[in-house]
RNA sequence: GGGCCUCUAGCUCAGUCGGUAGAGCAGCGGACUUUUAAUCCGUAGGUCGUGGGUUCGAGCCCCACGGGGCCCA
C-alpha cells in the first residue's frame, strides 16, 4: 500500500525521498517564539517546518496532522481547502500516512481550540515511510522497546529523556575531571592478555598476527603504564566486556570509567568519585536529590558514610570478624546462614558473608572500606591494619556503581600476587587473573604513589534515573 | 545452573469447559472546514513462536526446542 503510493509520487515527478527542503525553523524552536498565543490568532509569520507525522485527522475540506521533532515537541500542520486548493488536498489525503516525515510551509496561527499551528500553502513529503508506526497510544512491550529502540524513540518520552540524561552525565564526568587537570586517553580493547580484574573474557583471532586475542575486561593496566609514563592524571570512558550472564544490573558489554591519580589514595579518589557522581546528578536532575523512574527521590548529596568491612560485617553478624579470623570459623559461619563459595578462601568468603550480612542494609550511598588481600591482587596493604588492602566499593541503590584503591605499586609484590592468582586459575578459577609480564616490567620503571577508581557509566545513570540496565543502553545486546 | 511466567492481526491485548479466531488502535473505501486516542457508515486483515504427540476435533492438554521476562543460586 504505502510502496505503491511511493510509486506514484515517484510517476508524478514529485520525490519520496528528497534530498533537501527549505525548512526554516525547527518545531521546538517555532514552539517557544510563539509561547502563549491566544486561541484562533494569525501571527502574519511564514515558516517551513517538517516532522514526522503521528496523528492525522481529515474532516473533509480541512486535514489535521501533529508533526513530532526528534526531541518530542510537536507542532500541528493545517491544510484547508481554502489555502492549498483541491487538488493539492486531494494529493495530501491520499498520499500521506502517519510516519511519514511531511514538510509543510504556511503562516504560524493557533486554532479555535488553541492549538499552535502552521496552516500551510505547500507541502511536501520530505520522508516516507514504508512501515506503519505502532500504536501510540498503548506502550511497547519491553521486547519491542529494546529490539526496535528507533520506535521506542519515536513513542516514548522516557526513552528520549535517559539519551540526554547518559549524554548529559558523560559530559559532565569529563568536565570534572577536566576541572582537576586529569588527560581522557583511549587504551587498547584488543588485547593479548587480559587483566584488571577477575572476569571471564571474550576470545578473538587476529588474521594479521595469527594470534589469539582477548576483548579487554578492564582498561587497568595500560592506564597504570600511562601513570608510569609520567600522566600522572588519567581517565578513560569506555567499553569493557566480560563473558557472563545478562540480568537487570549486567550487561556483557558496559561502558567503564576509569581513573588514576598520582600523588593521591583511595581517599583522595573517593573524594573525587563523590564529586563526579554529585557533579553528574546536577547536570542531569538539577539536584543532588534525584527522582527515579517510579517517582520515589533519593538523595545523593552531602558527605557518604565511610564505614569498614569487617567492622561493618562483624556487627551486623554479631560476632567479631577480623583478617585475623580463621577459614574453618569462616567456613562455618557461612555453612550456618547459607552462603556458598565456589572456590573459597578466607578473603571470598569474608565478602560473600559482608554481602549476605550487610549489602541488603545500604540505604543511602556509602563508601565500603578495606577488604581481604586475597580478592584484590592490584591493590596495596593498608598502611596500618594487617591483613586488609586500600579499597572501597561505593554501593547506591543497594548495587556496586565504583571502586577505588591505593594502587599496589611495588612490582616484587605485584608479581607474588600475580603468581598467587595463577594458582587459583590451576585450582580452577575462570575468573582468575593472568601473570602480565611486560605490565610487570613497567612497573619495574617505577610507578608514583597512586588512587584508583572504576565505575560503571551504565550503572551511574541507574543510580540517577533509577531505571533497569537494559534502559540506560541505547542499543543492548539481544538474541 | 534451578524454578515460575510469557509468545495470538502492523502495535497493545482478550480468548470461558478442548468444538468455525476476537477487540481497540493502525489499514482500506466513503461522509464531514477546528480535529487533537474526533465521530459515523462500510471493509479487509492470522503459519495462534517452532516441531512433535494425545484426541473425532488443539490457540487451549502433554513433550522437546527457540525468543522474552521474573525469582533463586
Amino acid at each position: 500500500m504505502r510502496l505503491a503510493k511511493r510509486q506514484r509520487l515517484l510517476e508524478e515527478g514529485a520525490q519520496a525521498y528528497p534530498v533537501s527542503l527549505p525548512v526554516t525553523d525547527t518545531i521546538p524552536a517555532v514552539r517557544e517564539r510563539f509561547d502563549g498565543l491566544e486561541p484562533d490568532v494569525s501571527t502574519g509569520e511564514t515558516v517551513g517546518l517538517a516532522g514526522r507525522v503521528v496523528h492525522l485527522r481529515n474532516t473533509g475540506k480541512l486535514c489535521f496532522a501533529a508533526l513530532q521533532a526528534g526531541d518530542g515537541s510537536r507542532i500541528q500542520a493545517m491544510l484547508s481547502l481554502a489555502s492549498v486548493g483541491e487538488e493539492s488536498l486531494q494529493r495530501f489525503k491520499e498520499l500521506v500516512d502517519l510516519g511519514d516525515h511531511l514538510f509543510v510551509q504556511g503562516e504560524v496561527i493557533t486554532s479555535r481550540r488553541g492549538e499552535l499551528s502552521v496552516m500551510a500553502t505547500d507541502w511536501a513529503i520530505a520522508a516516507k515511510a514504508i512501515q506503519p508506526l505502532p500504536n501510540l497510544h498503548s506502550e511497547l512491550s519491553e521486547e519491542t522497546r529494546v529490539r526496535a529502540r528507533y520506535l521506542d524513540l519515536i513513542a516514548r518520552e522516557q526513552a528520549r529523556t535517559t539519551v540526554r540524561a547518559r549524554a548529559t552525565a558523560v559530559a559532565s564526568l569529563r568536565s570534572t575531571f577536566a576541572s582537576h587537570g586529569f588527560l581522557e586517553v583511549e587504551t587498547p580493547m584488543l588485547q593479548t592478555i587480559h587483566g584488571g580484574a577477575s572476569a571471564r573474557p571474550f576470545k578473538t583471532h587476529s588474521n594479521a598476527f595469527d594470534t589469539e586475542l582477548y576483548l579487554r575486561i578492564a582498561p587497568e593496566l595500560f592506564l597504570k603504564r600511562a601513570v608510569v609514563g609520567g600522566i600522572e592524571r588519567v581517565f578513560e570512558i569506555n567499553r569493557n566486556f566480560r563473558n557472563e550472564g545478562a540480568d537487570s544490573t549486567h550487561s556483557p558489554e558496559f561502558a567503564m570509567l576509569e581513573a588514576y591519580q598520582a600523588y593521591g589514595d583511595y581517599n583522595s579518589i573517593a573524594d573525587l568519585t563523590q564529586e563526579l557522581i554529585q557533579n553528574a546528578a546536577v547536570a542531569v536532575a538539577g539536584s543532588h536529590e534525584v527522582t527515579w523512574a517510579d517517582g520515589t527521590k533519593y538523595d545523593l548529596g552531602g558527605e557518604w558514610a565511610r564505614i569498614s568491612m569487617y567492622g561493618s560485617l562483624s556487627e551486623a553478624s554479631g560476632q567479631e570478624i577480623t583478617p585475623q579470623t580463621s577459614f574453618e570459623e569462616l567456613s562455618k559461619l557461612a555453612n550456618a546462614v547459607d552462603v556458598e563459595v565456589d572456590v573459597p578462601t578466607k578473603g571470598k568468603l569474608v565478602e560473600e558473608l559482608w554481602e549476605h550480612f550487610v549489602k541488603g542494609s545500604l540505604d543511602r550511598p556509602t563508601f565500603v572500606m578495606d577488604f581481604p588481600v586475597d580478592t584484590s591482587p592490584l591493590v596495596r596493604d593498608h598502611r596500618s591494619v594487617e591483613g586488609v588492602v586500600e579499597k572501597w566499593d561505593l554501593y547506591v541503590r543497594g548495587f556496586e556503581l565504583a571502586t577505588g584503591y591505593s594502587e599496589l605499586v611495588d612490582p616484587v609484590i605485584q608479581r607474588e600476587r600475580f603468581v598467587e592468582q595463577a594458582r587459583l586459575a590451576a585450582r580452577g578459577d575462570v575468573e582468575a587473573m593472568r601473570l602480565d609480564e611486560e605490565f610487570l616490567r613497567a612497573l619495574e620503571f617505577g610507578m608514583p604513589p597512586c588512587g584508583g577508581m572504576g565505575m560503571g557509566i551504565d550503572r551511574l545513570l541507574m543510580a540517577i534515573t533509577g531505571l533497569g540496565i537494559r534502559e540506560t543502553i541505547l542499543f543492548p545486546l539481544v538474541k
